[in-house]
DNA sequence: CGATTCTTTGAAAACAGTCAATCTGTGTGG
DNA sequence: CCACACAGATTGACTGTTTTCAAAGAATCG
């Protein structure tokens, strides 16, 4: 799994060969089965996990029962709830597994601290955050502008990873719609 | 004005007079009358604000001419396009002043290379970033989970004085409904 | 095969959008 | 000081989209 991380991390950033012993130290390897939880609703989350193969969601379970999923994460993708991370409050967001699914796990304050002591995985990771952040806007902006159809397509165009790896249900809860609207939608295209 | 903006990183950090001096350097006053633009959509963003006094909003057109506001932002608030600014590309937003605005311009390498000749200051931005970030999850997370009046409802409650500030067709973009929709639910309330 | 999980379909109801007209308050110029 | 224009907010009637609820139809897995 280490090597999955070091090509993920020397594709994004120059660093040495001892650096990268340094960071490596950090992770500790798990395996999450299909459902499993990473983190449940009502627990402090001060983890962060980098995905090495599989597929997991971040969700919120609102008044009446019903998942919103805020976030898909596969390979190569870090997952976390940093709300809680940051805050030290209990989290309202349950993180799951949706494949079985192998991950480096590690504590948001290690990666600080590494971030401090090797500046090119510090940049690394403020450029990833950038990132994170340009493509949540960018769904905020679909999520107001568009019909559920539109923001179907645009699915389809932008993240069609998704369509293929994860339920239509749970398509439909990411899209902000009903399982029967988006199986309707798919139908008429 | 700069003693808004002194005020402001006091407040959120430990720095002493000399790197405030550096800090200040690097900042532009400018003011903008109600209306004005500080970004249009097309040109390349280079700047980032820091709004001393007033209010500015950030909106997307779309393809049939309908405004909708991704974000507000008041006194002590930072804004720019991240997307643009990061890219270089030409903006998919514009940003303008909803009340004639005091504000603090630079630009984000400046900020970048202040976070790395002051660490106290590089935190804070992180901080912010952070903060943001959790700010903008929310927002989808209200997005996904709410009819148009429990949003109304959640933005009374945690964002008060953007329906002070801001004309009720501008909340109702913001919010992903239309001028109408919110007239009807403010009536019934 | 049987059991669970996921998807589709239909009909009715709720919700929000559209269009057009009216109302309200504010500020400007005669 | 009044009349007018303008921007913003409201209202009503209508249309269209999406949800809800209930049932049935695939697909997957042990």
């Amino acid at each position: 799994m280490f090597e999955i991380l070091q090509q993920y991390i020397s594709s994004k950033a120059n660093i040495s060969k001892a650096d990268f012993e340094n960071i490596q130290s950090v992770f500790v390897p798990k395996k999450l089965r299909k459902k499993q939880y990473f983190l449940q609703e009502g627990d402090v989350c001060n983890r962060i996990a980098f995905i090495c193969n599989g597929c997991m969601r971040l969700y919120r379970v609102d008044a009446k029962g019903t998942e919103h999923i805020v976030q898909f994460a596969f390979e190569n993708w870090w997952i976390t709830d940093r709300e809680s991370a940051l805050t030290k409050l209990p989290s309202m967001y349950n993180i799951d597994a949706i494949e079985d699914t192998d991950m480096l796990m590690t504590t948001p304050e290690q990666l600080d601290s590494l971030s401090l002591t090797i500046p090119a995985f510090g940049d690394m990771m403020r450029q990833l955050q950038a990132k994170n952040f340009i493509a949540i806007q960018k769904r905020i902006n679909a999520t107001l502008s568009y019909s559920a159809e539109e923001k179907y397509r645009e699915l389809l165009h932008l993240q069609p990873e998704i369509l293929l790896r994860a339920p239509l249900s749970m398509v439909a809860s990411y899209l902000g719609i009903t399982r029967e609207t988006l199986s309707r939608i798919r139908n008429k295209m």
